[in-house]
DNA sequence: AGTGAAAGATTTCAGGC
DNA sequence: GCCTGAAATCTTTCACT
């Protein structure tokens, strides 16, 4: 017996849903995040089109997956580079003892820094920072250098640019 | 003579950013910017009250904004955490010599891994990827060990979720 | 470049299966 | 839970400043 059904001539594994489906989560959910993912202005029209419903039954299942949490929101993509910032950059990060909440704060309030997060293990925070030049870079981790140990490194390029997780 | 550049691989339309470049970007292209980052699916009758300007007039400019490259595309946020992957983790990795396409490839293979940098410094790759368990998380690893040394981390808090880089 | 109004789509709200 | 059809709302177009 195989567990693969077909959604839009997608091949999706049916055992990985069965958890989902019992909260009421099945294919078309799943078809309705992909469509939205790549392209939250679809008009509801051509989404219910590629999905196999009814406009509104796809706009009720939209809101459900927008109250339960699925979906968070909607945003606009958009690309640093044509604002003037060619460089993205990545920054690990250690505070000292006692200059936790300083490297917070200082990693707050730099506005080049677009995401961090707090992660386990030596490091206690990887950052993302958007910079003009290298010089805006130099800028940017002496802002934080004085708080603990850094180690920066320069993107080069992004194999994987974002995707979603299996459904 | 060619319209058309290119930024990160991808192809821009020169002629549209010349027009930028001259009517420059002022404070109500920024404003629109932070209002669709916020909310792609503002209905433009709303977005222009909020920066100001007739739904036209917002309307040329979002255009515009598409045209040369600054708005790249809509996207759903959605939540993996209630899709079941409650973990996230951080891995870092470098491939053994020779083996940086199969790590790639490895990589690329993994649904769990959503975005992947390449860097540089003594870390090839960082990559971020979403897990139900840590039983999930070291099968993860696992496809990506063969190929090199991994280092990752669970992510713990996000100080900063996600924001706009200052216009 | 920006404004205001009309034409064309889209989303929402009925009611019925 | 889903569909059809109408009402309300939104987007786009166009003539004009």
């Amino acid at each position: 017996m195989s567990n693969t059904e077909y959604v839009n001539n997608k091949e999706v594994n049916s055992r990985a849903c069965l958890r989902l489906k019992e909260a009421g989560f099945d294919a078309i959910d799943a078809a309705i995040l992909r469509e939205l993912a790549a392209d939250a202005r679809i008009p509801r029209a051509e989404l219910s089109r590629r999905v196999g419903l009814s406009a509104p039954s796809v706009a009720d299942r939209v809101r459900r997956l927008e109250d339960v949490g699925i979906i968070t929101g909607y945003g606009a993509r958009i690309g640093p580079a044509r604002l003037g910032y060619g460089l993205t950059i990545l920054i690990r990060a250690r505070p000292l003892p006692g200059e936790m909440h300083n490297m917070i704060e200082a990693i707050r309030g730099t506005p080049q820094i677009v995401a961090c997060d707090r992660v386990s293990g030596d490091d206690c925070f990887v950052a993302r920072a958007h910079v003009r030049d290298v010089a805006e870079m130099e800028a940017v981790i002496d802002r934080i250098v004085p708080f603990g140990a850094t180690n920066s490194s320069v993107v080069q390029s992004s194999p994987i640019e974002e995707r979603l997780v299996e459904l």
